[in-house]
DNA sequence: ATAACATCCGTACCATGATACGGAGTCAAG
DNA sequence: CTTGACTCCGTATCATGGTACGGATGTTAT
């Protein structure tokens, strides 16, 4: 079982320390004992496989676009027993990133668009606002 | 030639006016000159169809993922003459809503696992985590 | 056993994109 | 000619998601 500390937590799960520690302040990861005494481990925590699928799971989590305490909510649901709660929370998100998803299409489209009409050949201002304009 | 307040703006840009101050100030929007005199319009702005391009210019730009800042920089490409960065900032853009609407997209596939995993039918924790683990 | 390095923790600060407040001025309607 | 809505402007505050600092303590390599 591979225990490591909280360096290695944030390395595992591609983010800072102060990250990590931010995310225990917000009650997302725990802090686990600090092992006392002194051989092998003794005032620092150490941190397990359980800590790093959950930190991953955050980061996941926030590409879906759920905010830290719509994140929050899911890992308490994750171990509750209100299915329904999650399924809706997971519909209204799968929503919002079609909307997201369709949005940003619409946009690429738009640049394609700007792009070509300000193809490095020609010279002279292009018209960016209106680029975007013909939406 | 419509010409509108403050609010009229915001309004037509599907924002607040403190909103278009705030733009204002960072200097994506100008500030007309206040019509002196007392009759029809005196101490107020007014404001027409080109602000109102502007303004939707800069949310739909927001919504590319644009910063501010770099709206900014559109918005004074748009005049001048440099078609070349105004390409790379477009192409640069493409790139990355290219990675972000992969990003979401698989999300979404996670989320619509999570989803059917919780299915409102049975009843008991479901693994929510782990929905997003499998990716 | 001691230097070098990590951890722990509280607290402060940062960037981005707004939003709120409050007092003075402007303006149209009754 | 006042009332009520709107504008103007400076300044303050907020929400989100971090990042930085610094002193005390713990750990490890030489």
């Amino acid at each position: 079982m591979k225990e490591t500390t909280i360096a290695g937590l944030a390395r595992e799960g591609g983010v800072g320390v102060e990250t990590v520690r931010y995310y225990q302040r917000r009650g997302l990861l725990g802090t686990p004992q600090r092992t006392g005494g002194t051989g092998l481990g003794g005032g620092i925590r150490r941190y397990g496989e359980d800590d790093i699928r959950r930190l991953r799971f955050i980061r996941t989590a926030q590409t879906a676009g759920f905010t830290l305490d719509e994140i929050g909510e899911l890992l308490a649901l994750d171990a509750g027993e209100d299915r329904h709660r999650a399924h809706t929370l997971a519909r209204e998100r799968i929503v919002a990133l079609d909307e997201k998803i369709a949005e940003l299409s619409a946009a690429r489209a738009s640049l394609l668009r700007l792009a070509d009409a300000c193809g490095s050949t020609s010279k002279g201002p292009c018209p960016i606002i209106t680029a975007f304009d013909l939406e």
